[in-house]
DNA sequence: AACGTTGTTGCAACTGGTTGCAATTGACCG
DNA sequence: CGGTCAATTGCAACCAGTTGCAACAACGTT
């Protein structure tokens, strides 16, 4: 749990409190190593902190993904999911056949995002996008 | 109204059922000619047609959607927005400072989506995006 | 035109997520 | 180390959206 430290002086770098509640639920998704929903964080902190209420992970949520901590996906669940923000950003590709996720390198959107920086001067915020579509796969079994 | 006709005529050869409610709430999104709440939706008919469910509107919504008839898209208010998709498909620039919403030209992501599928097979469903970002006004302004 | 099938509607209960508020706690300062 | 103040927490009420289900209505057939 050598991140907790970590964690600690990234939140105090960014102007935020310090708390414990934060540092759990985020040291929580950064340990993860995936796509994790606010109930699978709740869960997974449920026995050593019984009474971290979800709105405090919603809202750490919320100011870790202003920070550019982390990532909040809506992979068409019903639930969004969070996912800690290393070195690589990057996106997803959802297959709506099979319901296959793969991930997308930034570089495909950054090209997106150039286009749209010169042509209108917009400064695109292309975070983590969840773009739905048939993969390959799929294509050929003639499925929709 | 002489949209509820050409609407039936839609919903017949997609082989759904033609409902009056569809109909009517088709027609309200169709006339909107902008974005539309599934409450503004229900207010808009509420005056001649009381009993119409909120539930009813999402569940056409979903359906129109997945027809390519109506687009949904998160713009960030905490409600699910409709537009009704002419012959323009189109995305919208959101900037985080001052809110204001352009509309992108479909032509602008046609590149990404074939880039998709030439890299990965991948037949991208661009759908309808909101982009957040920072608007070249604000960027002006120094403000985050 | 009446019938049966099948998809749709309205309702009510529920889920995921947000918000207002009082109590608490972390950070800063002397 | 103790006091102050603003930010954060937990709670409870709330909001948007979904789902299960029984009643119902649209369409094809006869």
């Amino acid at each position: 749990m050598s991140c907790e430290k970590d964690t600690a002086v990234l939140l105090r770098e960014a102007g935020q409190k310090v708390t414990p509640q934060r540092v759990l639920i985020l040291c929580a998704v950064r340990h993860a190593g995936a796509h994790v929903t606010a109930a699978r964080v709740i869960d997974a902190l449920h026995n050593d902190h019984p009474y971290i209420d979800v709105s405090t992970v919603y809202r750490t949520m919320a100011s870790a993904t202003d920070l550019g901590l982390v990532s909040e996906t809506d992979m068409g669940g019903g639930e969004s999911e969070f996912e800690w923000i290393g070195r690589d950003r990057h996106h997803h590709l959802i297959c709506r056949t099979c319901g296959d996720v793969t991930s997308l390198d930034q570089a495909y959107l950054d090209s997106l995002a150039t286009v749209l920086y010169e042509a209108l001067g917009f400064q695109a915020d292309l975070g983590h996008f969840a773009i739905f579509g048939v993969c390959k796969h799929c294509q050929g079994n003639g499925q929709l």
